[in-house]
DNA sequence: GTGAAAGCGCTAACAA
DNA sequence: TTGTTAGCGCTTTCAC
């Protein structure tokens, strides 16, 4: 076990002190360039590492960004934090990250271990229970000493201190109700995941506008709500089904969602696009090759997580401090999930 | 913006000494329950929050472990990661993330940060490229320092003192093989994605140990070696069904292949399983709604984030140093991909 | 251009 | 049980 090497021990090695190494060493000026070299060379050798905690307690800098998730095994991420990972690489910047697995409590746990780790910033989707439990206390405090934070997927629509970068979550599902209204559907549901979720509450709204605005008639058994764990979705769906009472399309509001609605079907003995029209949420790779292949409302996650980083990376360095938020557009990705009831229509005309 | 709040603060606050702040807040045996409570509670009041750079700078501990993935962008990770959140959460630890993303520079940058980071110990799938390029060095060097390194999913073969959590690949590729041949299936191909990664090279063995054993028919032409980037795995296949070379199965050596065979089978006009059987790999959700639903090697993924987190907690607190090599077995998931090419023959004896 | 020394916030001997 | 103090490894004035 080697022992751990220090400034001090490369001062003694080349013969200077240990202020030298550390000018010398962090590329501030003050060196000739002959000298820096050769310090640089000698802790090379001597397989020096930095120690950031003495680092971080002197400068209070970490170049380091606390991320929270709320939920790891959700694919969104993925792609979320490809975006966040190119844009912070390439600063300069690393990341910590976790899980707060929609659950509050673990949630404080996290945001205050970050901050205790001395992160310059945090990207973070808050999580709110079901009975309105947050963390956004925690959040105030920590916007009040100071740290930049940038919320991102989900937000606190009353705080108005916080930046953030967050979709049209109420348009996304106008726009679906749109498309599937050109396409002949009337009878139109939605299935809802967690309630109390943030981009969950929006997309009812948008829902409820949206059936308003294209006078579309709006049954609140065709709102499937709340539906967790796993076997709501069969559940609901079955219940429809039994009280013959299925709309001709149901839009999912998430990527689960949309999954479980599919096997959900299948199981059921339930056609798509014949018997029900599905509107995935969320642009997946399977979603190309699922049976039939699945028309969904695409958000640009990537986009998300590359936007969002650059706004921390920006309140960070450049002091950027007013509140900003960024509400970026979903758009329609067509498959062959929704059937064209016009069409329909007009072929049993023809016969 | 807050100032920020140190023992020193709440010592002058509670009228006693910094060191006996510390010992109430840190739990440690010293002071008297009332006295640790009171100054809990001015704690509390004032907002503190530790500052884990000096803790760390003074104790050597962080409480703190990294974890380094290949490709975030592959949903094993989802898994794999929940595995190890779930242990580390309940025994206090965090952790740092970063993607090496296939790429040894950018490994052996983060795998530096993370020492100077003062994480405690180390998971991490090592990158090797096909040059045969790794981190390897790096890694000793840290083995030395007696950092504990656990690694997962990938290994370096010869290195015998690192620990490691696998599964047996050669073995899931001959599983893969015996329960084709036993629905019939001679001619068998493999798709192989990116050259030199530990796991494709093991699986590609497993495939050519496994045709001599069980005496089938072996083609390089059968062989898809180095499918990227992703439009090769449909070159691959479009080739083969132009000069009328199509095996009747092909196994597929991680979901990426997996998904992109079926998509491009689609393009082809390929009947999945009718033209062509497609084993998959890795047993992700959609695999149940793809058409067809997806007969697969499943990977224990969820396992091997639990296993190797376990051990590598147990190399950190209970001094634990013996290299381990933990190898678990795959497992096939029956579904529809495979034809059964006895039932058609017999129905052709039969008519 | 270089060195001496103070001090970031905390813990842990050692004293009392 | 509590306080005093040295020092973890580094950066940064302030001298020279």
């Amino acid at each position: 076990m080697t022992k751990k090497i220090t400034i001090k021990d490369i001062a003694e090695r080349a013969g200077v002190s240990v202020a030298t190494v550390s000018r010398a060493l962090s590329g501030k000026p003050g060196v000739s360039d002959q000298l820096r070299k050769e310090i640089q060379i000698k802790a090379e050798e001597l397989g020096y590492l930095k120690n950031s905690a003495a680092i971080s307690l002197k400068t209070s800098k970490s170049k380091t960004i606390g991320v929270i998730v709320s939920d790891i095994r959700n694919p969104f991420f993925l792609d979320f934090l490809t975006g966040v990972d190119n844009v912070l690489f390439s600063r300069g910047y690393k990341f910590l990250l976790s899980n707060s697995d929609e659950n509050v409590e673990k949630e404080k746990v996290y945001l205050n271990w970050m901050v205790e780790h001395g992160v310059e910033g945090i990207l973070a989707s808050p999580v709110s229970e079901k009975d309105g439990k947050s963390s956004v206390n925690l959040y105030r405090k920590f916007y009040k000493l100071g740290i930049p934070i940038v919320l991102y997927d989900r937000t606190f629509p009353k705080e108005t201190q916080f930046s953030s970068v967050t979709i049209d979550n109420k348009d996304s599902i106008i726009q679906a109700l749109i498309y599937l209204k050109n396409k002949g559907h009337e009878n139109i549901g939605i299935f809802l995941s967690k309630s109390g979720i943030y981009t969950i509450e929006e997309r009812l709204k948008g829902f409820i506008e949206g059936c308003k605005l294209l006078n579309l008639p709006f049954k609140e058994e065709w709102i499937g709500r709340d539906l967790y764990p796993e076997e709501m979705t069969y559940n609901k769906l079955k219940e429809l089904l039994d009280k013959k009472n299925l709309p001709t399309a149901i839009i999912a509001t998430n990527n689960k969602i949309t999954k479980l609605l599919v096997s959900a079907s299948r199981k059921l003995n339930i056609n798509i696009p014949k018997d029900l029209s599905i509107m995935g949420y969320d642009d997946l790779p399977e979603n190309e090759i699922i049976s039939p292949p699945i028309t969904c409302i695409k958000q640009p996650v990537f986009e998300i997580g590359r936007i969002a980083s650059t706004m921390l990376l920006g309140k960070i360095n450049d002091n950027f401090s007013e509140p900003t938020k960024v509400i970026l557009k979903a758009e329609i990705i067509e498959r062959k999930s929704i059937q064209d009831l016009n069409k329909k229509v007009s072929h049993f005309i023809k016969t």
